[in-house]
DNA sequence: AACACGGTCAACCGCTCACGT
DNA sequence: GACGTGAGCGGTTGACCGTGT
């Protein structure tokens, strides 16, 4: 099919930014604000392609970046999440207010996998390194290509969707691959970004795998999932997923439910709770306006 | 001082997804 | 449903810098 560029790359300077290009992308989204990434360079006097114009911004631009090393607190945060999550950088940029999925990468790639590896446990499964080997038959976790997964007790779960009771499992097939719009600072600490959006219906279906794949992937899923029943809860707790697109979520208009049905109902836990990032059990981080929980993960604890 | 080497990180590339038509 | 476009993501590259020889 072939797409049209998205610029005219001849015309297009490329490499490091000038402080003069710099100044032009700060002054254009301080006053028309950020987007439009593909018009941007033209209203901005820049040579640049959109996406590198979006990418200074977001990685190094911004206003809210933080600036300096990494601190221990954030190094294990990095490991716990991405014990988790796998390689979904800007998953666990998220989590990490001021911190760029660019930055986490390269981190982690320069610092963290040698600091691992230096303790015994692989960089990719998050298992010690000795016992490899004997878990490299094991099926893999969907974030850790040709590895074995983490081992996350996870109650088996599907999702339904509530309007038309319809299991759409498929899509959290790939929820450990969703992919989140940019999540801001505000959409990390669960507030509302000022849009309305609200009604928007979920798209759950996304970085879909070729169907061979998502196959076999549901039946590990399915695996992974079978074991660590948590205790039982209420018939209607709304036991929700380990690891979903959370913007897409606070905008959903229904929940997702672990259709866990009530004699598998597992205590759901927030996922920041349960990386340690809240005292409460709780939070209200992840409670919605509907009593809902959000980013829960139903876990044997 | 000169060179080699390795680490770091900003930027690029290719791909997929979301959305409008 | 098909297609085109914009946007975002993860992997990779390459320039730069510090350190060792």
């Amino acid at each position: 099919m072939g797409r049209s560029p998205c610029c005219e790359k001849a015309q297009m300077n490329k490499g490091a930014w000038t402080k003069e290009e710099d100044h032009r992308l700060i002054n254009h989204i301080r006053l028309h604000g950020e987007g439009c990434w593909r018009s941007l360079p033209k209203a901005a006097g820049l040579l640049r392609c959109g996406k590198s114009c979006r990418l200074r911004w977001i990685n190094y631009l911004r206003p809210d970046l933080k600036r300096g090393n990494f601190t221990a607190e954030e190094d294990e945060l990095i490991i716990k999440l991405h014990s988790m999550l796998g390689n979904k950088w800007s998953l666990i940029a998220g989590r990490l207010p001021g911190r760029t999925d660019n930055e986490i990468k390269n981190y982690w790639n320069t610092h963290i996998k040698r600091k691992l590896i230096s303790r015994g446990i692989d960089p990719q499964t998050h298992s010690p390194i000795n016992e490899i080997s004997a878990t490299a038959r094991a099926p893999s976790h969907p974030n850790f290509r040709n590895s074995s997964p983490p081992s996350l007790p996870v109650t088996k779960i599907s999702l339904m969707n509530q309007s038309s009771n319809k299991d759409i499992s498929n899509g959290f097939s790939t929820a450990t691959t969703l992919k989140p719009k940019t999540e801001s600072i505000e959409d990390a600490n669960c507030s509302s970004s000022g849009t309305t959006t609200e009604e928007e219906p979920p798209r759950l279906q996304q970085r879909q795998k070729p169907e061979s794949q998502e196959v076999a992937f549901e039946s590990k899923l399915n695996l992974d999932l079978s074991v660590g029943l948590g205790p039982f809860q209420a018939e209607s707790t709304p036991v929700v997923f380990a690891n979903t697109d959370e913007s897409k979520l606070q905008k959903a208009p229904y929940q997702l439910f672990g259709t866990v049905q009530s004699a598998m109902a597992a205590k759901a836990v927030c996922l920041c709770c349960h990386l340690g990032f809240q005292s409460s059990e709780l939070c209200k981080n992840c409670q919605n306006s509907n009593g809902f929980y959000r980013y829960h993960i139903s876990l044997d604890l």
